[in-house]
DNA sequence: TTATTGTATTTTGAATGCAATTTGCTACAC
DNA sequence: GTGTAGCAAATTGCATTCAAAATACAATAA
């Protein structure tokens, strides 16, 4: 008994679920960017007052999550072209940073299981299984992250990657896109293997910048349709 | 009318200015690493209810400059070695990211602003100056992360900074360590002058490495003082 | 004397209530 | 018919109140 020595009895507080379950509701989409967030309405929904929500309210616009206006409530941030631009180069450098460190600190069973999941994701390409490549990915991105052994990186990435996750950038890639990005996560692997630390932080930054092309599309998209937005 | 039409009014809500000046009472040191901070004394102190003073703990909390103990209050984030070596690397990589954005955007005016402090801390070095040196010093960084023209990066540079600089500013440098800074710093006006921004990129990794052995040896000495720890 | 248990006080967690600002509607004037 | 003013309803901001948990203290027993 070293390691977890009789864990503690788990009481977590209810500003703390409510921050989780809110953001969870964002990210999955069922609260949409621009959407106001009523106070009262919530309360119901989740059966509780309202001062433990709006403390959640305030620690999720900190985040960037949401966004707070004065005497008028809170409404869900929404992701401009201008937003992702400045995302993407700051995840880009904590990426390639990922990468450097993972060159150095991953272990054999780290890098066993990327080439595992790295072959299973190559054949949901073949098969054309976008959703389940997408999560892959995902998964092998942050297995990438956890392997660079900084808990503070993967907290930061995660709060910016969470907030493009919900463009669902799923739904605009093009097969030839998707070929492109197959060969980089060749190149990924073929450098962490080689423990290339430079190399694959190259690679990871030049990845990160296609994607941020395919998610400004989504975006452009997505408010295209969502209403008849003044010329493009 | 364009950029800034008719500043909206100030009207700060209350928890965002008690966000502010708790903040400010920590880095200030008003509030120690390690204190407790009893919510009635801070209440009665800035003239406020508890709702809004809890609403802001909670924010501190997300930010990592408070620890929230369920049922038992809030403390103050004291910063351990294991932190700080948490924190410079993903330091290192916004910075240098700053420097390559730096180079590619800065304006001539950027880059005079950026020589006339440059050479204002360099006399302050000779003077043997260390607070106006210092003071000076956050400055340049603080300017080339604005040249950088990425809001986010400064936001999160500053996040992690801001919960370092208490450390780094008591921080008892030695002359030799001193000399070696002024070359870095050097390096970097020369580099951002050439806009070399892989070159500043370099440069500036490794300052804030050096900068991180200093902090260290900083956290070592306070807490070797506040309390005899157990044998360093 | 020391350790343990029971009780009282303090402090935090969450809910409710009240005042102020905003928003939507209606009526009136032009 | 349109635009503005005024009023009513709703929503937010903050304070207060109530309940639960933790801490401090004292009493009792070993």
């Amino acid at each position: 008994m070293d390691a977890s020595p009789q864990t503690p009895i788990e009481r977590p507080s209810l500003h703390d679920t409510i921050v989780n379950r809110v953001r969870a509701m964002v990210y999955d989409g069922d609260l949409k960017p621009g959407d106001k967030v009523p106070e009262r309405l919530l309360c119901e929904t989740l059966g509780i007052s309202r001062t433990p929500l709006r403390e959640a309210l305030k620690v999720l616009a900190s985040e960037g999550v949401l966004e707070l206006l004065p005497n008028r409530g809170a409404r869900v941030a929404k992701l401009t072209a201008a937003d992702v631009d400045e995302m993407f180069p700051v995840m880009g450098a904590l990426e390639a940073l990922a990468g450097e460190l993972a060159c150095a600190n991953a272990s054999e069973a780290d890098l066993a299981e990327l080439r595992a999941l790295h072959y299973q994701m190559a054949l949901h390409h073949t098969r054309g299984e976008r959703a389940e490549y997408f999560a892959l990915n995902q998964k092998i991105h942050e297995k990438i992250m956890a392997a660079a052994g900084n808990d503070l990186l993967v907290a930061m990435y995660e709060g910016l990657a969470g907030r493009i996750r919900r463009a669902r950038y799923i739904s605009s890639i093009t097969s030839q896109r998707w070929k492109q990005a197959m060969a980089e996560h060749e190149d990924m692997l073929a450098t962490l293997e080689a423990r290339d630390g430079p190399g694959l932080a190259k690679v990871l930054r030049d990845h990160l910048q296609n994607k941020c092309e395919a998610v400004k599309e989504a975006l452009r998209q997505e408010s295209g349709a969502d209403a008849g937005e003044h010329a493009a």
